[in-house]
RNA sequence: GCGCACGUGGCGGAAUGGUAGACGCGCUGGCUUCAGGUGCCAGUGUCCGCAAGGGCGUGGAGGUUCGAAUCCUCUCGUGCGCACCA
């Protein structure tokens, strides 16, 4: 303390004392340990016990993955806000439950054990225990006895048990629910596995997978980019035929859809969802040719009449029966070259190439021979690999045929003179044949009609397409859960059973680098158990006696454990049980009769709209339907935080300067070291050497003041940049807060026990209200504003009465928790503030004798009036027309109208 | 190309169709200080004016309305998502 007049100020290191002793106070006490209603975690000693009876509120964050780089600023926004949210509900009375784990398995820490020989665990326990203290410093109001880590072996259990449960059950499409494996044994009348295995919702198949050689693993769809390269890493991902486990997600693809509709999620995500499941309503049809029926997908069935080619992918497995000798070479050299492209390639060509078969395929619907040929615009992946052409329906169509001369029939009327194809609503033209017309129908009319005539004769059927695939789970990592899964000699995987310790990790040695050049196309997935034969080959009795087995050398991915930790949270000890159905049922089952049920508040950042987001209700529906837990979608309500971005700069040479070093000007431009730089907007990262950090924030302002200041930057779903400087201002606010109770100069309470005057008590019961509206729908920022200008109107008007004191440190709690908790104490309170009552307005309190009332003129304004809040219409036109400055203005034209607003707005128009 | 957001002072941002710019940063002036910093007080959209007051102002152009940052149409720009999905 620099001044010795004011040894009592609320300076950072003040702060830092006050929010140290608090984190220990709440630590040793257990302030935030939340009750169970039944197990190891059911009673407690803290002052949480009160609110057991009360309203149930689970909070969660998306949980962070402990990274060696450590914490920046950015990272705490969500986990405040979701602090800010549980510290309110527990002022209201409610049963809060927030806890934070550790997303720990992970590349990041594989590639730093592959360089350093260290073992993963030992940097990631690192990590995490450094992640633990820049939190912790926070004064987040976890309850620390739910912490856990994705790694720890009791979580690794029951990840493994999951997908046993999984494993060893299957999709009854009829019942649109997962079923036992067991009953599928008893329907089907057999165990051969060679039926069974077909039906698992995990399951091995050797099918087109993403094989990234510069990672050395496989990788789901979701985690390649447009561009075909991997979503980590950025390296090129290529199309393989391997052998690999996949979780049969898309048996879920329409209740992914549906119960969207039954969560409260942002729409983006939504819309994201659903588009990356795809869900496409149509029809199959088969058209004759000379080597069998050419089944199609359409959704446009109502436009069959006007299809006057079919177009197959080069990779369809009838071209070489349907080529002609005289096209055999143009199809295989065509074929040659649509093979040697890349995904990426195949995309960015948008002409519309494409080669004759030479043979014809009949329309169904008017017996007509059309044309077939392949083009690399159809893709083998969706649909059927086959298309029927309709080019005046269909703009790809229409370019093809009149890149090849061929004939465009209008089936819709509104197409009729276009120079293009029409896919809008009309009215159905040209389309009839001797048993059925379309002509004069609408599309939705012509699909049924059409869809029922073609299923009466066999020739096609309504269907339903997706665009999701199922899920690629298994990775050649060895920082990953190990499958639960062996083999002996004849092949098909052989489950655990759950008696037998299930397989962890092998401890080895030595990281060996297992990926290869990014783009060596020939090299194979080599997964790093495997090279361990000590802990491959294991001796197990599974009932036939000892025997030699292999393991499964795969691992899982790393967003196995995030697509359940949820529950995990409900009964994090529960050795017997995933969580005991009584725990779960009470933090995450359905509110009322029907609801999906679900987290409260979910917040977390949008990148994770379909990754987790979508295995995380996968899973939980599995769940559901295996009756391991009452919630039907894991997440009820979801927000999206920005993020905080930041300035980087660069010099001439394109390198980035320490942003901290460099200096504005009032032109605009920006230097370093006298020399001038480019300002870039983006992220904060080490690389860009713009980084500010938590701990940095905490020595030189404090927690309290970190957590205002982020809190107030802007709305919490908005991006923005961070602005060191602009903190100042938070701080400010504390002191005069602190002001209002302590003497800066002796330290003594400045508080005092008279009643407030009327005009300040009903400032005080206005902020009330308002902070409250605020606070209920998260507008942090706009909440904290209003405190400010209370703090601001008590401190102008000397007013430093108890009254408003402690509403104002109330309200202030969930914000700066721990100069509120010292405020609060020094006010006479023993019991802590995190557990006092939230302040209730009287709006018998709200006085408002007058208000202002604007008086408009054509719609400016033109004079203010002080009138009392219940004058009449008719006194207010009359004062409003006898006010000089609307007289001026009306400038003696007559008035035409008057519109009265009584008491705030009168306009006149003349 | 398609879809969804969003454009407000020097900056971050406030404004149930009704006083545009709350709150904060910055800036200017003052007090405090040997000084720097911290703190406190006052001012701060822009133009004209000594003032009273007035003109102009929410990316741009139209429209609806007594009245538009807010609703509608078009347009420009930025961000995000999807992308030959039949």
């Amino acid at each position: 303390m620099t001044n010795p007049t004011h040894d009592f100020r609320y300076t950072s290191e003040l702060a830092g004392q006050i929010e140290m002793a608090w984190q220990d106070r709440w630590e040793t006490e257990g302030t935030f340990h939340t009750p169970n209603p039944v197990g190891d975690l059911a009673n407690v000693d803290g002052p949480a016990a009160k609110n057991a009876d009360g309203s149930k509120y689970f909070i969660m964050d998306m949980f962070p993955y402990p990274s060696g780089a450590g914490l920046h600023v950015g990272h705490p926004l969500g986990y405040i806000a979701t602090d800010v949210v549980g510290r309110y509900r527990r002022m209201l009375g409610d049963n809060v439950l927030h806890a934070l784990g550790y997303d720990a398995y992970g590349l990041p820490a594989e590639l730093h054990a592959i360089s350093t020989g260290e073992h993963p665990r030992v940097n990631t326990l690192a990590n995490i225990s450094n992640m633990r203290r820049q939190l912790r410093r926070l004064g987040l109001a976890h309850d620390d006895r739910r912490s856990f880590a994705t790694i720890d072996s009791e979580f690794v259990r029951w990840t493994q048990w999951i997908f046993l449960q999984i494993f060893n059950s299957w999709y009854d499409a009829e019942a649109k629910r997962a079923r036992p494996i067991s009953e599928l044994i008893e329907k089907l009348g057999t165990d051969d596995p060679a039926v069974i295995d077909e039906h698992r919702l995990a399951y091995l198949s050797e099918s087109p997978v993403n094989w990234c050689p510069g990672l050395g693993t496989v990788l789901a769809n979701e985690e390649v980019t447009a561009e075909g390269r991997s979503e980590r890493g950025n390296f090129p991902v290529f199309r393989r035929n391997l052998k690999q486990w996949q979780m049969r997600i898309t048996a879920y693809s329409d209740r992914l859809i549906d119960d969207l509709e039954r969560v409260d999620w942002p729409d983006a995500v939504k819309i994201m969802q659903r588009n990356w499941i795809g869900r496409s309503h149509g029809a199959e049809v088969d058209f004759a040719s000379e080597a069998g029926p050419v089944r199609v997908f359409t959704t446009r069935p109502d436009t069959l009449f006007g299809a006057t080619f079919m177009v197959l992918s080069p990779e369809h497995p009838l071209v070489e029966a349907l080529t002609s000798a005289d096209q055999a070479e143009a199809v295989a050299e065509y074929r040659r070259i649509a093979a040697a492209k890349t995904e990426l390639e195949r995309q960015e060509s948008r002409e519309k190439t494409g080669v004759r078969l030479g043979s014809t395929a009949t329309n169904p619907v008017n017996g007509e021979q059309i044309p077939i040929f392949i083009a690399d615009y159809v893709l083998m992946g969706y649909g059927t690999g086959a298309i029927m052409a309709v080019p005046s329906g269909d703009q790809r169509d229409f370019e093809f045929a009149t890149e090849h001369g061929l004939p465009i029939v209008p089936t819709m009327a509104e197409q009729v003179g276009l120079a293009e194809a029409y896919a809008g609503e009309g009215t159905i033209i040209n389309s009839s044949n001797d048993e059925v017309s379309l002509d004069g129908l609408s599309v939705d009319e012509a699909k049924s009609r059409i869809v029922a005539w073609l299923e009466s004769k066999s020739l096609g059927t309504g269907k339903t397409t997706y665009r999701l695939r199922d899920w690629l789970f298994s990775r050649q990592r060895y920082w990953g859960e190990p499958f639960p899964i062996v083999y002996d000699e004849t092949a098909p995987p052989i489950a655990l059973p759950d008696d037998l310790p299930a397989a962890e990790s092998p401890e080895v040695p030595d990281f060996p680098p297992n990926s290869f050049a990014p783009d060596d196309v020939e090299s194979n997935p080599e997964p790093p158990l495997s090279r361990n034969e000590d802990w491959v080959n294991v001796e197990l009795d599974l009932g036939d006696g000892p025997k030699m087995y292999r393991r499964e050398t795969n691992t899982m991915p790393n967003w196995a454990g995030s697509s359940w930790y949820e529950i995990r949270y409900t009964d994090p000890n529960n050795a017997e049980l995933l969580a005991d159905p009584r725990n779960e049922s009470y933090w995450l089952g359905p509110r009322s009769e029907g609801g999906a049920g679900g987290v409260d508040l979910y917040i977390g950042g949008m990148e994770h709209a379909v990754l987790h987001l979508l295995y995380a209700r996968f899973w939980h529906k599995v769940l559901f339907d295996l009756g391991h837990v009452s919630s039907e979608e894991p997440f009820q309500k979801l927000f999206n935080q920005g993020y905080i971005q930041a300035y980087a700069y660069t010099d001439e040479r394109g390198a980035y300067v320490v942003a901290d070093e460099v200096v504005a000007h009032e032109d605009g431009t920006f230097t370093h070291d006298g020399k001038p730089v480019n300002r870039e907007y983006g992220k904060m990262g080490k690389s860009l050497k713009n980084v500010v950090t938590p701990d940095e924030m905490y020595d030189s302002y404090g927690a309290d003041t970190f957590r205002v200041y982020e809190m107030s930057m802007g709305p919490l779903d908005v991006s923005r940049p961070w602005e060191t400087r602009a903190v100042i201002g938070s701080q400010r606010f504390l002191q005069r807060v602190w002001r209002l109770c302590v003497d800066e100069t002796t330290g003594e309470a400045t508080f005092t026990d008279e009643p407030l005057e009327a005009a300040t008590r009903s400032e005080l019961h206005r902020t009330i209200e308002q902070v409250r509206v605020e606070m209920e729908h998260m507008r942090f920022n706009t909440a904290i504003a209003r405190l400010i200008e209370l703090t601001n109107h008590v401190t102008k008007e000397n007013v430093s009465s108890r009254e408003v004191i402690e509403p104002l440190v109330l309200m202030l709690a969930p914000f700066a928790p721990h100069i509120a908790e010292e405020l609060w104490q020094r006010l006479g309170h023993e019991g802590g503030i995190a557990f006092a009552p939230y302040p209730v307005s009287n709006p018998d309190f709200i006085i408002q004798d007058s208000v202002t009332c604007v008086v408009q003129v054509l719609g400016k304004v033109r004079g203010r009036l002080e009138v009392s809040v219940d004058v009449s219409d008719e006194e207010l036109t009359a004062l409003a027309l006898a006010e000089p400055n609307v007289v001026k203005a009306i400038d003696g034209r007559p008035v035409r109208k008057v519109i009265v607003k009584a008491p705030k707005l009168v306009s006149i128009v003349v």
